[in-house]
DNA sequence: GTCTATATTTTGATAGAC
DNA sequence: GTCTATCAAAATATAGAC
């Protein structure tokens, strides 16, 4: 039962570490500090000491990965490629960074439906980041005449919300498949990085749709 | 402060109505049952005497949920209509939902972070539904030869995920812009249906994409 | 069906020793 | 930096009268 505590990593980072798991998989109502803090194989003391409070320690987790995420977005505009090359490597690159870090799909999720109630200005910041490399992939490929007009935050939603459900909804999917056994085979993310990418490209390059949807 | 008892509107009712609206804010560990009794303008007791527990709440507003969208997806396939205006529907119908629904996205994107835990069989077996309905459509239009080959779920989560991001996080971009004010203008419903739909009709139209996707 | 207590547990947070 | 012990508030649930 009783782990020992790997050698080499800062308290204050295993903290972190478990925290993030718990927030992700519970939620910030659902973790609770008393769990965090055994997982962490420290006392809830520990925790107060290096983080203040549980909100503290939560915005604390937000700001590493929101941040993380911006940085690697913006890596995609340093390139110089393409706007086709552009997007499909910021498309890419969103769907690396949830493997990379699998609790943030989560994350992200539970945030919106929070209504960004955690939200500070330093995760505001990553996040607006984000969209300011599409719109500037987009303003880009619009201007070669190459991609036709779009709302960047149109695009922006649909690549990255299939991505983080998919990514989100590994166990979600499971437990249906354990309720209700599904036939079909489960698709890989390459799948829906493909799909995307695909969708993607072959709006952007068609004439621009009519605003009213048809029924 | 006191508002007056809507007559007409049973008890029961009353507390399921604010309690959708309480749990797709706060989540189900968010949620305080003392907090739906003040809204609904009755007691804690009465809760539990309706409903049992919490929990049997939550599921009770899942099955109804999920289950009005199940329904409301399944009369698509009705129409008899070609498979790329079945399609169109589809999306149409989905984001239709959230207009009639306003809470239910939140629901969805916090079950999915919630790995289903609250998931029972009549819940799953509506979210089945739709995915049938969704696989039936697109068999149709590649025996019809208008659809390339795709996996349903791939699909759906493609569709379904940006119309429930999108739907849920109007609060959340509201908080974003009031942390740091943003230049355009917010986009429309209309823009994201019309968006999807054009999106996953180009992509169905072109050539199976190869399954590795471009870095 | 509806309400007023109240029991019981959980939980975020801290004091104070080492 | 780390721990034990403990507080005070909050939250789920129920008993019992009307």
């Amino acid at each position: 039962m009783a782990r020992p505590r790997p050698a080499g990593v800062s308290t204050k980072q295993r903290i972190l570490d478990t925290a993030l798991e718990e927030f992700a998989a519970r939620g910030f109502d659902g973790a609770k500090v008393e769990r965090i803090a055994a997982r962490a194989r420290v006392n809830k003391a520990m925790l107060y000491y290096h983080f203040g409070s549980k909100a503290a320690l939560y915005v604390a987790i937000l700001r590493e990965q929101f941040g993380a995420l911006g940085e690697a977005v913006a890596s995609v505009r340093a390139s110089g490629a393409t706007p086709e090359a552009q997007l499909k490597r910021f498309i890419d690159t969103i769907a690396r960074e949830t493997v990379a870090r699998p609790h943030f799909p989560h994350l992200w999720l539970r945030e919106i439906a929070e209504g960004g109630r955690h939200l500070d200005a330093t995760v505001v910041l990553a996040l607006r980041r984000v969209l300011e490399t599409l719109a500037a992939i987009l303003a880009d490929g619009q201007r070669a005449g190459v991609f036709t007009p779009a709302h960047p935050l149109v695009i922006q939603i649909s690549v990255v919300a299939p991505l983080m459900f998919f990514a989100a909804s590994a166990p979600f999917r499971a437990r249906i498949a354990k309720l209700v056994p599904l036939s079909t085979k489960t698709p890989e993310l390459d799948d829906v990085i493909a799909h995307v990418q695909a969708a993607t490209l072959a709006m952007l390059a068609a004439p621009a749709p009519s605003r009213r949807p048809k029924r």
